[in-house]
DNA sequence: TAATAAAATTAGGTTAACCTAACTATTTAA
DNA sequence: TTAAATAGTTAGGTTAACCTAATTTTATTA
């Protein structure tokens, strides 16, 4: 039986591994993301090794299992599912889907994920342009990278963004740079890495280097050097 | 802080009184509706009671007070907007949508609720006929009556029915009786109270009187001597 | 590298929500 | 009307999920 809690602890491992993949996973990350102390993510994570579904030591932190993956991505898949139908279906703003989802995550229907899927149109990636698991917990592939690491004259296409807040959300619907725009790189200032970019309505847009990092692209044209 | 746990014995507690008007709210009625054990019930009784949302004592057993009737009523409209949601909207059948309402009716959103609400264009009933309150807690009024009381020549209307499983409603699918339809009671049987009807499409239909006390209905024939 | 800071761990406690077993009170029925 | 059955209640126990405080490890930095 796995209960909401259990969703989320490891809906929290997978996280909090693939937001800096370089970072061991440690008892008190879990516990600043999920609110909790310190020990309480102890206690769970011996519960959740003997079921299998992550193994944990000091040095390698925890890390999900096959099994453990598997649940975690079908939370993350039920998720943005839920995400996806708010926004589209039911006309919530961005800012407002991400609670109301974290609830719905934990709906036990796969009858009811299916059909919500169908009617959604069963897109690959959600409106954050986050990919969708598949049942089998696949991942769609993308090719996205940061915009920080673009170079002069690359063009590219805005395929997601890695924060979510409202106030970087709203900064973006404000320079009218949204999902599937195509930008170009028209320079970069060597000393802030700040960007002049333009787009199809509108030219000379700057941007900070920290805002860069957080929009995900993919290069668009032929033969970039760009990495 | 509401639980679902406890938002589930508020509901278990409005229902129980509802079902049978005449009889008090047992802890045993509450055990078994709920499926825990009576020592269970009591102790959960006397948190309720000390919160202000139930009465209890043995003779009258548990009633609910003002705050906690807002409470019922609360959960009872979400459960059957979700329904109707889940059936005209999500084209789930008839025996699906209960269950996945009833975990559906815990999400914590006034404004989820609201839109799924106007989507189905704010009915006054769900799909079994059951009345949706408003958010102020007050039902619809309908003058609803089991049709075993209708006499013979009586005309009415089904507004819903009292049993849910899927055996009954299969049953009254396989008669071709749903909602808003007209029956005309042509005869009563009065050695077991079964029924002889007629409706649009079919004439004749012979109905016992067990299945007869299910259907709720109103009079339609002006004068008519019916209770 | 020794002192300090931070993270991991252990020990022990709380609360909610469940249980069984035993007892008491109330009904029902012989 | 008394015995048997049923319902209500109390006592005491379990587990999950949290906690704080104290201790041990590990990492950082002066």
């Amino acid at each position: 039986m796995k209960t909401y809690r259990e969703e989320n602890y490891l809906k929290a491992v997978y996280q909090l591994a693939n937001h800096d993949k370089s970072k061991t996973v440690s008892p008190t990350d879990i516990a600043n993301w999920l609110e909790v102390k310190p020990p309480t993510v102890l206690e769970k994570l011996a519960i959740l090794v003997k079921k299998g579904y992550v193994t944990y030591n000091k040095f390698d932190g925890a890390r999900l299992t096959t099994t453990g993956k598997d649940i975690a991505l079908n939370i993350v898949r039920r998720h943005r599912i839920w995400e996806t139908y708010l926004y589209k279906e039911l006309k919530f703003s961005w800012s407002e889907v991400h609670e109301i989802a974290e609830q719905l995550e934990h709906i036990n229907s796969d009858k009811l994920i299916d059909r919500i899927y169908d009617v959604i149109g069963n897109p690959d990636f959600d409106p954050h342009g986050d990919p969708i698991p598949n049942k089998q917990g696949k991942l769609p592939k993308s090719d996205r990278r940061p915009l920080s690491q673009s170079i002069k004259g690359c063009k590219c296409v805005v395929l997601g963004v890695s924060e979510h807040s409202e106030v970087f959300l709203n900064y973006l619907t404000e320079l009218k740079i949204g999902l599937n725009d195509k930008l170009i790189v028209e320079q970069i200032n060597a000393y802030d890495d700040s960007l002049k970019l333009s787009t199809k309505t509108k030219e000379h847009i700057l941007m900070s280097a920290k805002a860069a990092q957080q929009i995900l692209v993919q290069c668009i044209k032929p033969n970039c050097a760009c990495k």
